[in-house]
RNA sequence: CGGGGCGUAGCGCAGUCCGGUUAGCGCGCUUGGUUCGGGACCAAGAGGUCGGUGGUUCAAAUCCACUCGCCCCGACCA
């Protein structure tokens, strides 16, 4: 492509709007254009990356036997109510209806279209197992979409479905999407890491995410460099570093706290650590009021929680707690509190000495022992990990790290095609659900995630293998080294390479700057010293340049990108196993 | 949804408190000329319902009310 022909609208100042990097460069370099909240034009350098990673996505994808197929985004309410999720998904849902009146969603995901299609065709053991996989757009009226295209409400997902009729079948689907991933991503020059993950609204069992460790990341994980252990704070487990706090109160008391409501107020006052805390919060869980306890140097985990409760909770309003309990919030505690249940993150097993809300404005107890003075009717892991806390494997301290989230994938089970009567008929005559895992990628997220990656003060690094070119040609002063540059691109071309060619009839400093900010890897310099038959050629990555003379620019720059390839293509073979040469 | 901020030319902004000429500046754009190794220079131009609606006023970008949109920080997910 030749510059001067081309829709490259590349900004001279950052855009104010844009905060995360990858947000503020890809504007800035001209390939996103934000159409509305969340919602993103991507402009022709942008579209280019998207196809190349889509490529990635499609040749391994084919390599563990996926078949491509492409499901409607316009979906029929009915379908939705087979699952459950037209009521699930609530607003997140973009919802609509048709001239008729009929209810539909713009599909913010596709198990029930893909259950739909299994339950027609699969009919045996025989038609098992499948893995069908699409690229398409997904819609999710988010609540908040931020960072630029990290998180928006209109995206391109890869997502694939594997039908199995075994768990053991379901297990191998899973581990080779597994490699799959990890092949893919490695690919796209992504670092990442494998975690242990919370499943969410797509139900199932196991569940892990392929997470690019970065500052703009929504996900936080935590993560042990001892052992290499690492999991979503969602689902995370760590041993408190600190087991038995000291306490100096022996015995049970009740102390006057006048206005004293939060930890802080109450550690303050009583010039205690908030270790000797149990902080008290009422939970609704439907109609039922449970009493959530944790040391006060934690937080609750709500993920979890909603994980031990098994439905959807909320905290109780201080209306909602004045009105049931006649206490106020700040003085509430489980001594003698007539709440449903009393469950306790089990950090809190067999301490003493520890303080509480009295139950009685401006009041606390202290010296308080756990099961002694009041009732725990459940332990479970409650608390969200914290910085420091013990690695769950090896006993190391963990580290908190901001995450995107680029990869998920889930064993499903059978709660779609039991939902949905996706049956099949097994060896011995007798119907079995179609045993299902999901599996997606987000292919804009792929994209970002890799601008968060690489690059500096002067723009983006890509990867070679999704840059939206191979090769940046910059022609100087286009009336000198016109047809030098013409030759090149020509030549380039003719051997496979994607080249840009800057032919427009400006300054150098221009063009340099526009060149570092796009970010293609390798960039061929024709200038002045084409006079004496030279050019130059650099890496966008390290800047290092070296002359080369211009009968052998084409072998050079060939060669060149050839080994920025195989720096990938070697991390893959580590990584994945077997070269990407070799199929599966 | 809760909290904070912003809407003035394609982009970045000033002007808004304290109402008063033809609404400015830089970049970009157009034409002509010079220049060509890190965002060049000279000259001449074009481009604006001041987010929208309603109100106050002799007079509104400026004051008031409502409304729409966008960004950022917290609860959801690829």
């Amino acid at each position: 492509m030749r510059w001067s022909q081309a829709l490259i609208p590349t900004l001279k100042e950052d855009p104010k709007e844009a905060q995360s990097p990858s947000h503020r460069l890809l504007l800035r370099a001209g390939f996103v254009r934000q159409h509305q909240a969340g919602v993103y034009i991507f402009l022709p350098l942008g579209q280019r990356v998207l196809h190349r990673i889509m490529r990635i996505v499609r040749e391994e994808m084919d390599r563990i036997g996926a078949q491509e197929v492409l499901m409607p985004s316009l979906t029929a309410r009915e379908l939705w109510e087979e699952s459950g999720r037209w009521k699930a998904f609530g607003p997140d849902m973009f919802r609509l209806q048709d001239r008729k009146g009929r209810e539909m969603a713009l599909a913010p995901t596709h198990e029930e279209l893909f259950a739909d299609l299994a339950r027609h065709y699969l009919r045996s053991y025989r038609d098992l197992p499948q893995i069908w996989y699409q690229i398409q757009t997904k819609f999710r009226d988010e609540p908040r979409p931020r960072s630029g295209i990290l998180r928006v409400r209109e995206f391109l997902m890869k997502d694939s479905y594997s039908f199995d009729a075994s768990w053991e079948g379901l297990d191998h689907s899973y581990e080779m999407h597994h490699q799959a991933y990890t092949r893919i991503f490695t690919r796209a020059g992504l670092e990442f890491v494998v975690t242990r993950a919370s499943s969410g609204l797509m139900g199932g069992s196991a569940s892990e995410e392929f997470m690019v460790l970065s500052e703009a990341g929504e996900d936080t994980l935590a993560v042990c460099d001892a052992c290499g252990y690492s999991a979503n704070v969602e689902v995370a487990t760590g041993e408190p570093a600190l087991r038995q706090p000291e306490s100096p109160f022996k015995k049970l008391e009740k102390v006057h706290t006048p206005g004293v409501r939060t930890v802080e107020e109450v550690t303050g006052f009583l010039g205690v650590g908030p270790e000797l805390l149990i902080k008290s919060l009422v939970y609704m869980a439907g109609e039922k009021a449970v009493l959530v306890l944790v040391r006060g140097d934690y937080e609750v985990n709500e993920a979890k929680l909603q994980q031990v409760l098994g439905s959807e909770v909320r905290i109780a309003t201080p209306e909602e707690v004045q009105d049931r309990f006649g206490v106020e919030v700040g003085f509430v505690g489980p001594v003698n509190l007539p709440v449903d249940e009393i469950i306790a993150d089990e950090a809190l097993q067999g301490l003493q000495g520890m303080v509480c809300g009295a139950n009685e404005t401006d009041y606390h107890l202290v010296g308080v022992n756990v099961e002694e003075h009041f009732p725990v009717h459940r332990y479970a892991d409650l608390r969200e990990v914290k910085e420091g806390d013990r690695c769950p494997q090896c006993g190391a301290p963990l580290r908190l790290h901001r995450a995107i989230e680029v990869g998920h994938i889930f064993k499903l089970g059978t709660r779609y095609s039991e939902a949905l009567g996706a049956y099949f008929t097994d060896r011995d005559g007798k119907e079995k659900p179609i045993i299902m895992g999901s599996y997606g990628i987000g292919i804009g997220r792929v994209m970002a995630a890799a601008v968060e990656l690489y690059h500096d003060k002067n723009g983006i690094v890509w990867p070679v293998t999704i840059a939206p070119y191979d090769v940046e040609i910059l022609a100087l002063d286009p009336r000198k080294v016109g047809t030098v540059a013409e030759n090149l691109y020509r030549d380039l071309q003719a051997s496979g390479v994607e080249v840009l060619w800057d032919d427009r009839d400006l300054s150098p400093g221009v063009k340099f700057k526009d060149a570092d900010l796009i970010g293609i890897p390798l960039h061929v310099v024709l200038g002045r010293k084409v006079a004496q038959g030279v050019a130059e050629i650099k890496i966008r990555a390290t800047g290092a340049s070296v002359d080369v003379p211009l009968q052998d620019l084409k072998t050079r720059v060939l060669e060149t990108l050839a080994s920025l390839r195989e720096k990938i293509d070697e991390r893959v073979g580590k990584t994945a196993g077997g070269s990407p040469e070799t199929p599966a």
